[in-house]
DNA sequence: CCAATAGTGTCTGTTAGACAATATACA
DNA sequence: TGTATATTGTCTAACAGACACTATTGG
């Protein structure tokens, strides 16, 4: 058959890479995994921080969340609790190799699973993140600046009506400590009644029996019923950017 | 230089493609714009439906968007109001021919430009939704039956709390006709007073001096403030469906 | 005047915010 | 018992739903 009548296929193809901006909560303030760029010649932006990510590899990924689990423990030693597509950007401007797409994914990392980043060494580290959710005094690697302060966006939109944070906490977990990653992810206080309120008629926590003793009074403890299910508030809290 | 020192790019790409659900109203009724696939040999799926779609031309291209209303309008004669991403997919069963991506956008149509559409003859067409969001009485090529109820979907939950759906009249509009709209897209009646009330607090409608007599007492018209930039409500409309 | 459509008044229920009050631990 | 933390009670404001009511047009 004449190569004339194949099918159309672009001669050039995009680099499709996938980043993930993975997120936590170290010393009450939120933070961000950042990689060290090779320094091998030929790559780019050798040495600078940026997000853990790589190409998509089509013999060993069998979809795009494959690939970015892969790629984050791979890279990090990290097994995301949460992860979620946040965009797709493209363009011929963003690596000088070639014509890339990056797939945006964020993840959160509970506390405790915080440790398995350090083993890495000095290519992979936490930077704590500012209040407009950019990584504080690192200049990052290509548009991922841009892409970490889009994830973080994307998480704290999520956070005014869904119990998206309560993936930073370890189970089990005190009411206290869950309003109190909310009020770190969205940056504002949270008043304790309506929360408890809104929480509990969620009806996404189990009770448990114990309690917590942090001193005086123990907290009772929870879990949630189901951590892959998102439950969606039917109001949002207050105070929130409504932006789009 | 040694080619073995150069830096990792993998060596198979995968196949990056942009698939657009359109929506629009046609009497009444959601409606999605399907295009025929070619006949030609080689082609995967010949003849049959699928969504209008592209392989992203990195030559042509300037970035993803640009890509989506491209091939928007080079297979369709379309140009839409609204455009946004909602997901990537990616596999190696997706397409015969290799492990393959979309980036699946949806782009709203006012009643107006569907005729744009018609011009195409019988490789594009309208084609009407079920309540379940997916074509009635066509079967999709590839995943794109998925895709398709991915985009209403989204543009669904969207439409609770934001006022997303007005991008689907011709400017100007009357409440009712606004209305009508969204009772469409959610599939539900609303209540005329509590809309009317939402929206005006919105305050993201210009009041005109004119009305349209419609036969009986005429309705007040309006324009959007900035078609671009989506309104969002502090609370969403009840009933609705409270999933992630 | 009648029919039909546009628009308003008013009541209720829900839930977030404010903040005071109570409960339970340890020292 | 005192103090710190957890948990609850109560009032208010905002706003969606229900639904009856009024307003404005054409015939």
């Amino acid at each position: 058959m004449p190569r004339s009548t194949k099918p159309p296929l672009p001669a050039r193809r995009p680099l499709v890479t996938v980043d993930i901006a993975a997120l936590t909560i170290i010393d009450g303030r939120p933070h961000v995994l950042l990689a060290r760029r090779p320094d091998a010649p030929g790559e780019p932006w050798p040495g600078a921080w940026a997000l853990p990510g790589g190409f998509v590899d089509v013999d060993a990924d069998a979809s795009l969340e494959a690939c970015a689990r892969r790629v984050l423990r791979e890279r990090t030693g990290i097994d995301a609790q949460w992860l979620e597509q946040v965009a797709a950007h493209g363009g011929r401007e963003r690596d000088p190799r070639d014509w890339s797409i990056t797939l945006l994914h964020a993840a959160l990392v509970p506390v405790d699973d915080t440790r398995q980043a350090g083993g890495q060494a000095d290519h992979v580290r936490w930077h704590p993140l500012r209040r407009n959710g950019r990584p504080k005094g690192v200049k990052l690697a290509c548009d991922h600046g841009r892409l970490v302060a889009e994830a973080v966006a994307r998480i704290r939109r999520k956070s005014e009506y869904t119990d998206l944070p309560v993936r930073l906490l370890p189970e089990p977990f005190t009411l206290p400590e869950m309003q109190n990653v909310f009020e770190i992810v969205l940056d504002r206080s949270i008043d304790k009644k309506a929360f408890r309120t809104r929480v509990l008629a969620g009806e996404m926590l189990e009770e448990l029996d114990s309690a917590r003793a942090t001193g005086k009074r123990p907290a009772r403890l929870y879990r949630l019923r189901d951590r892959r299910q998102l439950h969606v508030f039917r109001r949002a809290l207050e105070g929130g950017d409504a932006a789009a």
